[in-house]
RNA sequence: CGCGGGGUAGAGCAGUUCGGUAGCUCGUCGGGCUCAUAACCCGGAGGCCGCAGGUUCAAAUCCUGUCCCCGCAA
């Protein structure tokens, strides 16, 4: 079976890896133009092209689908089936029709929940105690496709979106290769999802990054982790924007103001929060300054406690 | 050449404007106090001031070059 594969970040790499080691028969892969990233602005490579230039698969990277030209090439390929993780362009009709056995698509999330772009922060920061990921078809919808698998990953109270990410790659690739298999062997089943049930996972902005702490221990600590690795939550620590990195719950209490800096010890900072809770700020990051230890940072930007 | 911040003791920072004995908080080591301590007191060790040149009687500081780190933006 002819497969081409679209994709382009680090989970999109990492589910074509198992497609080519357990030997699918890749056609093309499709990815995001080069984009100007990072410190100077150079031109980088997604991790899906780094990847199949690497294996030796041709990699194609149209601006839009809505080229004609860039149509008929998909077309020339005659691929009997699509793939696509985490592409990052909605596919038109025309394109979904083009392949025999249709398009599928990996998504973040048990859905119907969360659909969207930012399935993996969500499901932390609404506090989830497990996601996955759910191989569906392709439809002109966003992510409202018919269900064809999903694998149920469990959440830790120590995940971030960074290691959680990681996860439901390696579950989603494993998910991907088993699917792709199911339809080649005429097994895989179509499931319609419930619209009732659906939820929504817009991208996350740096607007949301400002810590309320008026919210439960908890609930701050999913924040926190959900932001990780972007935009990251962020706190006002001597009158300077710190994004927080690591922040843990404590058994103390206080009758002061959520958000109050109660005390400063080898641990970090000891801040108040919903409920009269304290919660311990381990690891920040000034503006233009390094990620280190709470306690350190505190040494040489020392801040007053009432 | 997208914009900007920074490399000084194990950690986090000050000192650089205007050259003149390298400093603070913490850690560490030793001693003391204490029922006890992450608290307190006394004492010590620990620096190629990112690297390479230049100017100078004298450079962490001024000049030139170079390497590395970080924030923004995308």
């Amino acid at each position: 079976m002819r497969i081409v594969y679209m994709g382009t970040p680090e989970i999109a790499a990492v589910c074509l890896e198992r497609l080519i080691e357990d030997g699918h028969e890749l056609a093309a892969v499709y990815t995001k133009i080069d984009t100007p990233k990072n410190r100077g602005m150079k031109l980088t490579a997604s991790p899906v092209k780094e990847l199949a230039a690497a294996r030796g698969l041709s990699v194609i990277q149209p601006v839009s689908f809505r080229d004609d030209g860039v149509v008929a090439e998909l077309e020339r390929l005659a691929p009997d089936l699509i793939c696509v993780v985490a592409y990052g362009k909605i596919l038109p009709q025309r394109v979904l029709d083009i392949p025999k056995y249709g398009c599928i698509n990996i998504h973040a999330s048990l859905l119907p929940k969360l659909r969207g772009a930012g399935p993996i922060q969500w499901s932390i920061l609404n506090g989830e105690r497990e996601t996955g990921v759910t191989a569906m078809y392709l439809s002109a919808g966003m992510d409202e496709g018919d269900m064809i698998d999903r694998t149920v990953v469990p959440i830790e109270d120590t995940d971030t979106t960074a290691t959680l990410t990681e996860k439901l790659a390696e579950a989603g690739a494993g998910l991907l290769s088993r699917t792709v298999s199911a339809i080649e062997n005429g097994t895989a089943c179509r499931t319609p999802q419930d619209p009732a049930e659906a939820t929504y996972a817009p991208m996350l902005t740096k607007d949301m990054a400002p810590i309320d702490w008026s919210r439960t221990p908890r609930e701050i600590s999913c924040h926190v982790r959900g932001m990780i690795p972007w935009p990251v939550a962020t706190m006002e620590l001597g009158g300077k924007l710190c994004k927080v990195f690591a922040i843990r719950p404590t058994d103390k209490t206080t009758e002061k103001l959520d958000g109050t800096p109660l005390a400063i010890t080898k641990k970090g900072l000891e801040i108040a929060c919903g409920g009269g809770h304290v919660m311990l700020v381990e690891e920040i990051q000034a503006q233009g300054g390094k990620r280190m230890r709470c306690a350190d940072y505190l040494r040489g930007h020392p801040i007053t406690i009432d």
